[in-house]
RNA sequence: GCCGCUGUGGCGGAAUUGGCAGACGCGCUGGACUCAAAAUCCAGUGGUGGCAACACCGUGUGGGUUCGACUCCCACCGGCGGCACCA
């Protein structure tokens, strides 16, 4: 009988599932192990091949680790709020919950069938109201704690966006479009919602050096935080009493100021501008106004501005410094103001040569006629700080600001607080009131969860006034106090990263309705041992995550710092002509399909054995027929045409495979601890071509073969098991061990080299010294070839290695 | 421009500490089985030369360290990803 996939799979799927065989206790003796995938957004189109790589991966290690003896927590859930569901329901009349569910019940099934070992107890939906209570909760306490607060910012405002416009966090803003959709965005003055995540900066920062996680992703939420360190300066504005405060790093090079800029949004602007001016500067604002973040960068390196006709007091020499306005300088970083030092930076210079500035040099080393020099050197044409370098200099700088009440040293982010309102109806509502008489409340937290209103398709269209659908439901959005107070429900919902920022904590405790999770049992499980995901979250969600990790800590809701404590990016699969997945190339592989026609255990086999779990690599049709056939060749070891197991296992054991079974044990352990699923596989790969040509099979061996097949096939593996003839499922068998004196050899290959070269080889006996191997070599007829007539030079030998002659 | 990753047969990839480059799989070739084919099993398979033993060349390019380099050092080239006026 040949090897059924289809029926195999049915009925394991139906066995762990009745037999609740993944189920995990929330007390144990054992110790625990917290495995986790990034959270799936239910999307229409189902599971991609990308999905069953890193799922795959976290299910070996879930499955050898239960083998291990750990107690293994490797739930699932569903990250459902978001823009696909809104839309679906704005097009087609129907509600989003309902599209979402439908999407969720196809992922579930898909996921059944590839076999993953999941506690189905814990799945959880960000669209619960039971669990988006919880993200409600954060909130309250957020804002109670003066993290959350609304504000008139500039904004990231998309006004293409389908559905009227819509604000983005800075962190979904790439290439000055909007990361999902690609609509350009335009920065704009608008009341929203902010998450002070620049009061974590520092944290955020500095605890990523104890993460297990790839240096790539932590040099990239470095850089998103962006710390620096320098002086803040503050320079008179001649004529007037307000004074211009700027950031810069370089303070050491105050004596070689020649000008300032303003952000164009800068607040002094108007107050200081010369009548003669005016007209001029109001024209570049307006002009900046109308340019999307794309056109201020990407597409313009051309430097613009206008000059106020002010001036301001450098505080070191008294130098009256011509003051510009330029988009080149950013309202969002530092004070929208710098002192511009065009002989030793870049953007300056550049400035300063195309509105004809004066440029002089305050660093001996570069050459200010040709480009700005931002190295290190002597400080000349500086006053008190001529004949420092750079270290020094700024030292002396800052001590001077200090002293003469003119600056003082500052530290700086690049990151800046979290935009957090969303024009939506798909979302979690933000629980506040704004009352008429102009106070706003939250929700109180006995009355959470605010549940989202239905809504019909009519009301979730646009309501053009660039707020939220919410707006429309009128009956949900006015409320009335007991003192009579009418109020107005907050209508922007929260961004899909919110319920993403703390759902493995939820895992935890799936069912609790009094607190977030219980301590107790958030202490036993935390934290994630090992996340594996794509690494296209390295600074949205991993940041947001810890971010709300970290103020959960500080609350006392969690008992870590840290909410992961070892990441693993899976590498993307690439399309048969190497290139990304995509319809419009046409080179899209269903996993449905492939399940289908060849199985989950081939696809689970294939996805691991394609390459490292961290390289992208391309797929291969004939790769999978290849892993098809490698289980095809393993069923037939162990079992005959009739379905029954075949005669040559036996009890017992001629010893020719005693070796080869060992090594395999060892290596297959070792790389799964390592995660190098590739080259277990391969080892398995190995001992059963060796089983091919062994004439007895011992069912120790077949056991211990099976058993480590498991983690990686485990449908196969558990119809193989049973036909071993063992009672109880695979799950949780104890990991075979292997007897390292069977590793051991009393002879050994070694080998001959002349010059480093390989020039004959043989087999002695393992404890040979180092003379006999010398004497060895020296008698083999090749190697005389190449060393006869010559003067033997050196002679290194390795016992046990080789033995290199080296000839002259 | 800056940061990170990466480069090995026809293809995916392997090589623990600097010690036989190419494990394993795909593809290809040959053989066995078969009336035949498929499937399966067995064997071969980096390039060049040679009947062969064997020799020479070979891990992106150029140099270096070493008895010995895919591995370490220097310089460069290509690919992928990220950031990009952050003062």
């Amino acid at each position: 009988m040949a090897y059924n996939h289809k029926e195999i799979e049915h009925k394991w799927q139906k066995y762990w599932e009745d037999n609740q065989t993944f189920k995990a206790p929330d007390k144990s003796d054992k110790p625990k192990y917290y495995v986790l995938d990034m959270f799936p957004y239910p999307s229409g189109q189902g599971l991609h091949v990308g999905h069953p790589e890193g799922y795959t991966a976290t299910d070996i290690v879930s499955r050898y680790k239960r083998a291990k003896g750990f107690n293994v927590l490797h739930p699932i859930g569903w990250d459902a709020f978001g823009l696909p569901a809104e839309q679906y329901a704005i097009k087609t009349g129907n509600n989003p919950a309902g599209f979402t569910n439908k999407n969720v019940q196809v992922f579930k099934k898909q996921i059944k069938s590839l076999g993953f070992s999941i506690d189905w107890s814990r799945e959880i939906n960000t669209t619960d109201p039971e669990y988006y209570k919880w993200s409600q909760w954060i909130f309250e306490k957020l804002y109670e704690k003066g993290l959350a607060y609304e504000d008139e910012i500039m904004v990231n405002w998309a006004p293409d966006f389908p559905g009227g416009g819509i604000v983005v966090a800075n962190e979904e803003v790439v290439d000055g479009k909007t990361e999902r959709g690609g609509y350009p965005v335009y920065r704009k003055p608008m009341k929203q919602w902010v998450l002070r995540i620049t009061a974590y900066a520092d944290r955020l920062l500095d605890d990523l050096e104890e993460l297990d996680w790839p240096e790539a992703i932590k040099e990239q939420q470095r850089h998103w935080i962006g710390r620096s360190t320098g002086a803040s300066v503050n320079f008179k504005v001649d004529g007037f009493d307000d004074e211009i405060e700027v950031y810069t790093t370089r303070p050491d090079t105050l004596f070689g100021a020649k000008y300032m800029v303003l952000s164009p949004e800068h607040d002094l602007i108007e107050k200081i501008t010369t009548p003669d001016q005016a007209e001029t500067i109001a024209a570049y604002q307006a002009m900046v106004a109308t340019k999307s973040d794309l056109e201020r960068t990407d597409l313009n390196k051309d430097k613009t501005g206008a000059f106020t006709g002010a001036y301001g007091i450098n505080p070191i020499n008294g130098e009256k410094l011509p003051i510009w306005i330029a988009d080149y300088v950013l309202s969002s970083y530092g004070t929208g103001a710098i002192m511009a030092v065009p002989a030793h930076d870049e953007r300056d210079f550049a400035f300063a040569k195309k509105f004809d500035l004066p440029i002089t040099p305050v660093i001996a080393g570069g050459d200010v006629n040709e480009a700005a020099y931002t190295g290190d050197g002597t400080h000349i044409n500086s006053g008190f700080l001529d004949g420092l370098n750079k270290q020094e200099a700024i030292n002396t700088a800052i001590d001077w600001l200090e002293d003469n009440h003119a600056g003082h040293k500052q530290v700086n982010y690049r990151l800046r607080d979290w935009i957090f309102s969303r024009q939506r109806y798909w979302g979690e509502p933000i629980p506040v009131i704004h009352w008429e008489d102009g106070t706003q409340t939250l929700v109180p937290e006995e009355e959470l969860p605010l549940r989202l209103p239905e809504m019909t398709q009519d009301q979730l269209k646009p309501s053009g006034t660039g707020e939220s659908p919410l707006a429309n439901a009128t009956e949900w959005l006015n409320v009335t106090r007991e003192d009579g107070v009418k109020g107005r429900r907050e209508t922007n919902t929260m961004p899909q990263w919110a319920g993403s920022s703390w759902y493995f904590l939820r895992y935890v405790d799936p069912h609790n309705s009094k607190v977030l999770a219980d301590p107790e049992k958030l202490k036993y499980w935390m934290n994630v041992d090992l996340y594996v995901g794509g690494a296209e979250h390295a600074v949205l969600h991993l940041l947001y995550a810890r971010f709300w990790h970290k103020f959960l800590y500080d609350l006392g809701v969690v008992p870590t710092k840290e909410p992961f404590q070892k990441l693993v990016n899976q590498g993307m699969i690439l399309g048969e002509n190497h290139e990304k997945m995509s319809k419009s190339k046409g080179n899209v592989v269903n996993p449905d399909e492939i399940v289908n026609d060849y199985g989950a255990d081939t696809l689970r086999v294939y996805e691991m054995f394609m390459g490292p779990l961290t390289q992208s690599k391309p797929w291969s049709e004939e790769g999978v027929a290849g892993s098809r056939r490698w289980l095809d060749r393993v069923w037939r070891l162990l079992v005959d045409d009739e379905g029954k197991l075949r005669d040559h296992v036996t009890t017992v054991n001629p010893g020719d495979l005693d070796k080869v079974y060992n090594q395999t044990v060892k290596k297959v352990t070792d790389d799964l601890e390592n995660m190098r699923f590739n080259t277990a596989i391969s080892q398995l790969m190995v001992f059963v071509n060796d089983a091919y040509k062994s004439d007895a099979l011992p069912i120790e061996y077949m056991n211990g073969f099976v058993q480590m097949l498991a983690p990686i096939a485990p449908f196969l593996a558990e119809e193989l098991w049973q036909k071993l003839g063992n009672t109880e499922g695979v799950s949780y068998e104890p990991w075979p061990t292997y007897d390292e004196n069977q590793l051991v050899e009393n002879t050994v290959e070694i080998i001959f080299q002349v010059n480093g070269k390989v020039r004959g080889k043989a087999t002695v006996a393992i404890d040979i010294d180092k003379d006999a191997m010398v004497e060895a070599a020296k008698a083999d007829d090749n190697v005389q070839n190449f060393i006869n007539g010559k003067e033997i030079r050196k002679v290194i030998a390795i016992p046990g290695k080789f033995v290199n002659i080296v000839v002259g």
